[in-house]
DNA sequence: ATCGTTATATTGGAATCCAATATACATCAA
DNA sequence: TTGATGTATATTGGATTCCAATATAACGAT
């Protein structure tokens, strides 16, 4: 990123993704900008930026806040995926039998293998990336730059609601998805993706994790000061 | 839009879409500022705003264009609308029958009676608005923002291509996708909606528009600066 | 004509200032 | 005590001014 705003952003998003922000959050601009070493008018296109992703919410005179996920966006958000995650399944038909493939499908099986052995951790962290990479083998940028963006936004979910998965279900659920792809049973993967999601969706709901206590902003940030490459 | 920021955003997009300040348009903020009598600053917000949505590109110290769609970008945005439009149609099959399903038919039979009675204008408006409609059909508002956004990029390219579409076919198209539909053909009609929309690219390619004379930036924005509701 | 140098203009950003307004607080009435 | 009202304060939204970095243009030398 090649503008001071976008740095910003860039923090901001990831103290929101690492579940240090959660929605709600005051993203106050005076407090942000001495937090981070830059003005207050850096913080307000940063926020703007975050704001057209959805991640953050504007209120007139009021200021910005980590965005809260109403139950209607949040079905919305996942069924938008859902349509999307088909779609790439679709174009990634073309792609059986690359690299790609294979390293998406080598993925998926650590996956299975790290769910039963209750790796919960690693399982949930390949889980996330299947659906990254199953759009990335549409190989369409805009496609997988949308699929991104909704991604981001439902982790503010996760800042909310505690989700108890059947992590080894789901896992089976990723390569069975692959295998109909390769059996060229589009109609059946599609809809195994749609029933993959909906089962996401529905964990999510089933029962409300306690409040967990909001960080102080600068303590919040603190961790992704340091920007990595 | 409750900020001055998302006001000019809006002004600009309209210049934009309009075809008044074509690709590769040098926004300079000053310029901006004082044609639409604020300042640099909010010129700046806006022009974040707007390269977050893809219209603009920020070049560092540079300054922001109009952006130029490559021919790889252009293809991808349609593969990309394309999926969206697939999604949303099989979300529609749940609409036929409703007041807004009776809503579309007739614009789309509008519509082809424009196309056979040669108004060109007419016609191309209302095969724009189908493609609105027919997301809209699907009650996702995620999926239909997106859809939008992808919608106002392709406008970069009716800037630069001048395209020759047959408004006869593309119009009988429409009612077939919505017959489609009807008779729950869903595979039939995303076929359709993807042929169609492949038809759509080509026309765009065939031959390259004599260059627009580029207008000066005050006189590109003018018919948009009183904001109507 | 080509290359290097200088000059200029524009952007990116900081600091300061101010109006509008939302929130908190205090005061007062029932 | 509780509710309503008015005031104080803090924050935002924005304007203005200032400055460094840098891209572009103008210019001159070879």
């Amino acid at each position: 990123m090649s503008s001071r705003s976008g740095e910003i952003a860039t923090i901001l998003t990831r103290a929101i993704m690492g579940q240090r922000l959660t929605p709600g959050a005051k993203l106050g601009e005076r407090e942000l900008a001495e937090a981070l070493g830059v003005s207050r008018i850096v913080v307000r296109q940063a926020l703007i930026r975050m704001a057209e992703d959805g991640l953050v919410t504007i209120e007139r005179n009021r200021g910005a806040f980590v965005s809260r996920l109403s139950l209607q966006e949040t079905l919305q958000i996942y069924e938008a995926m859902t349509v999307i995650e088909q779609g790439a399944a679709a174009l990634a038909v073309t792609r059986v039998g690359t690299t790609a493939w294979a390293a998406i499908r080598r993925q998926a099986e650590l996956q299975r293998q790290a769910a039963h052995d209750s790796n919960h951790g690693l399982s949930d962290h390949l889980g996330i990336g299947f659906h990254f990479d199953l759009v990335r083998l549409a190989g369409n940028r805009v496609l997988e730059d949308m699929h991104a963006q909704l991604t981001r936004r439902v982790t503010l979910l996760h800042s909310i609601y505690r989700s108890e998965f059947d992590q080894c279900a789901l896992a089976d659920d990723h390569l069975r998805i692959l295998d109909l792809i390769e059996k060229r049973q589009l109609k059946k993967a599609q809809d195994l993706i749609a029933e993959h999601n909906r089962v996401i969706v529905k964990g999510f709901f089933l029962e409300e994790s306690e409040a967990k206590r909001p960080l102080p902003l600068a303590e919040a940030i603190a961790p992704f000061l340091a920007t990595p490459a």
